[in-house]
DNA sequence: GCCGTTTTCGGCCCGACTGTTTTCAGTCG
């Protein structure tokens, strides 16, 4: 029972460790597939899957069978795998840092371990550099060259760290730069798009997956290596080229004929487990699925599809939108009953069960955002100026509360005289409403940082986590139920602290959050700074599906910023929500009867909320 | 090791490129 605190993030660790080692032994493939569809599958869940394992129910997981849940009990009470003990015995952990080198997998490793006795990034820098690798038969100069510059570039990061990602803005711009330049030079009739994990808006990339389709492929490739951006070209053939940017970026150019375009940009937007789970059931109806089209057996033919609608037409399903290609569901949506094929793609999309997604343009109003009262960089006026350059309907003005620190703090008396500028500005400006507001601290003990009568005099408040992140799931919860519970409470913001790529979330049980938010009608917010995208896809479509209304901001410092909205679309997007999960999308009024104060004033909930 | 519109066993997506070979294994996406 000591470790039944295990975090997914733990297990899935664990679970990803022996399916490596397995790896290493030489275990079937499909076996140590299974080992990391597993992990993936309880890093992705957003319930606790140790206690999930307790009632024997991790079996409800995609990938996960009997066998795995009891070694999941087993890591849980014993702290370790049995079968992951006598691996590791056999293969250090050196071994497996190797089979992350480009070009070293687990086939070649185990050579390297058996014939020349090499267990560690260091062993193989020795020997690699004594030329002892071209000893091994099927090893030759060049593996030891990349060997070499693969471990220089390791090297370069903290230890056992993979290569960073960049996060979705930056990916963009550095792609569409690219998809500029290919069309400047490749010219006349060459398409070119970008495709790969960019074009599901994921929170971060590892490399940028771009679509062309061209009469002259070898003419397109070429133009890959003169784009300024590339700092070189690292293979090319007949297909495609891959390369890697100055700011270090791999790049992969996929080439085809326009006739192939459908297929090219399906196989290419991936993801690989959609890619994968498609061909499985593609296969099971006869059918053969690659970038170059679908080939039926019945017939012998191969279809070449111009469009991914037609692709997914093929195989009896409806267009899936590339931000739900995730394999968590939507192949089993997108199936089309029989009569169904003849539709047009969007009737055919209304028959299956795919959801309506949320569109940019469904937003009415942002309801978190900063001023020069603390860290922002406008004003009220300006940023409901530019919020209303925007289209909204209405703006909420949070700036931040009395103890948030960072020398922005906002006194109560500064709070009442940003209230009446908030009133008075919005007398002033047309065609907005904004609403004085404030993002309130959730203290360590769940309380705010404000009183009652001064939160009663705002419209809009909105309670988030910054300081003490690490108190503990058990407080963290407590803390953040006390918060929803506030009658003064409308939403809280970016629920779970996470920093894409930098900070994990604190540690919560989420599941009790959105219990409480749905039984309250307090908002949870998707905040879209691209840094945070908070909540995620994966923990909004949870939210949603236990009964808690979304609501997407900005959280926006200064008036550029208000535009970041886009990226919290696109995590909504990617959490299978519609317009009608999201509270924002409706006019300002609806909204609020929709939140947690459908009677009374705010006066009388501040007498409720003190008694 | 998982799983089922060929269901409790026997499958489990598809192709490109590289470096080493002389027909292919290994790696990668």
């Amino acid at each position: 029972m000591a470790n039944s605190q295990l975090s997914n993030t733990d297990i899935a660790d664990a679970l990803e460790e022996l399916g490596d080692l397995y790896e290493l032994d030489g275990a079937n493939v499909h076996r140590v597939l299974a080992y990391r569809r597993a992990a993936k599958a309880v890093r992705n869940a957003s319930v606790s899957v140790a206690a999930l394992a307790r009632e024997g129910r991790a079996t409800e997981l995609p990938g996960i069978g009997k066998t795995l849940q009891e070694k999941i009990l087993a890591l849980l009470d014993t702290g370790t795998i049995p079968a992951a003990e006598r691996l590791r015995a056999k293969f250090p952990p050196g071994l497996i840092a190797i089979t992350r080198l480009p070009g070293v997998g687990p086939k070649r490793a185990r050579l390297l371990q058996s014939e020349l006795g090499i267990d560690s990034p260091e062993a193989l820098r020795e020997a690699a550099l004594a030329q002892r690798l071209r000893t091994v038969r099927g090893l030759g100069p060049k593996f030891e060259a990349s060997v070499l510059e693969g471990l220089q570039e390791m090297s370069t990061r903290p230890a056992g760290r993979p290569a960073p990602r960049i996060l979705l803005p930056r990916a963009i711009e550095i792609g569409e730069a690219l998809v500029t330049g290919l069309r400047e030079r490749a010219g006349g009739d060459a398409h070119v798009q970008l495709a790969g994990s960019v074009r599901r808006q994921t929170d971060s990339v590892k490399d940028l997956d771009l679509v062309a389709t061209t009469t002259r492929p070898a003419e397109l490739a070429r133009a890959l290596g003169e784009l300024e951006q590339i700092e070189s070209v690292t293979s090319a053939g007949e297909s495609g080229a891959r390369a890697r940017t100055h700011s270090g970026v791999p790049v992969d150019v996929r080439i085809g004929a326009p006739e192939q375009l459908g297929n090219l940009l399906q196989h290419f937007t991936g993801s690989g487990e959609h890619n994968a789970a498609l061909r499985e059931a593609a296969v099971r109806r006869g059918l053969h699925v690659s970038e170059y089209g679908v080939l039926d057996d019945a017939t012998g033919i191969t279809h070449s599809c111009a469009t991914e609608e037609e692709v997914y037409e093929h195989l009896g399903l409806a267009y899936i939108p590339p931000e739900l290609r995730e394999n968590r569901g939507e192949l089993e949506a997108a199936r089309l009953q029989h009569g169904d094929g003849r539709r047009s793609a969007r009737r055919a999309a209304e028959a299956s069960g795919l959801p309506r997604l949320i569109e940019i343009e469904d937003i009415r109003g942002d309801l978190h955002s900063h001023t020069i009262a603390s860290d922002g960089h406008n004003t009220i006026e300006e940023m409901a100026s530019a919020a209303r350059e925007r289209g909204y309907e209405y703006l909420a003005i949070t700036d931040h509360s009395a103890s948030h620190g960072f020398g922005n703090d906002v006194s109560p008396e500064q709070l009442r005289h940003q209230i009446e500028l908030v009133r008075e500005a919005n007398d002033r400006v047309e065609g907005i409403e904004l609403l004085a507001g404030s993002e309130v601290n959730i203290l360590p003990d769940g309380s705010l940082d404000y009183d009652d009568d001064l939160l009663a005099e705002l419209d809009w408040v909105i309670a988030s986590v910054h300081t003490s992140f690490g108190i503990g799931e058990d407080a963290m919860t407590a803390r953040m139920i006390t918060a929803i519970e506030h009658p003064l409470v409308n939403a809280i913001g970016h629920p779970t602290g996470r920093l894409i790529e930098r900070r994990a979330p604190y540690a919560v049980d989420l599941g009790a959050v959105f219990a409480a938010a749905a039984r309250t009608g307090t908002l949870l917010e998707i905040n879209a700074n691209p840094d945070r995208r908070d909540l995620s896809d994966i923990h909004a479509r949870a939210a949603a599906r236990a009964g808690v209304s979304i609501l997407i901001d900005s959280d926006a410092h200064r008036t550029a910023t208000l535009q970041n909205m886009r990226w919290g679309v696109a995590t909504a997007r990617r959490a299978w929500l519609t317009r009608e999960d999201v509270a924002n999308t409706r006019p300002l009024r609806e909204l609020l009867r929709l939140g947690k104060r459908p009677h009374g004033s705010r006066a009388a909930l501040a007498e409720q909320a003190r008694q």
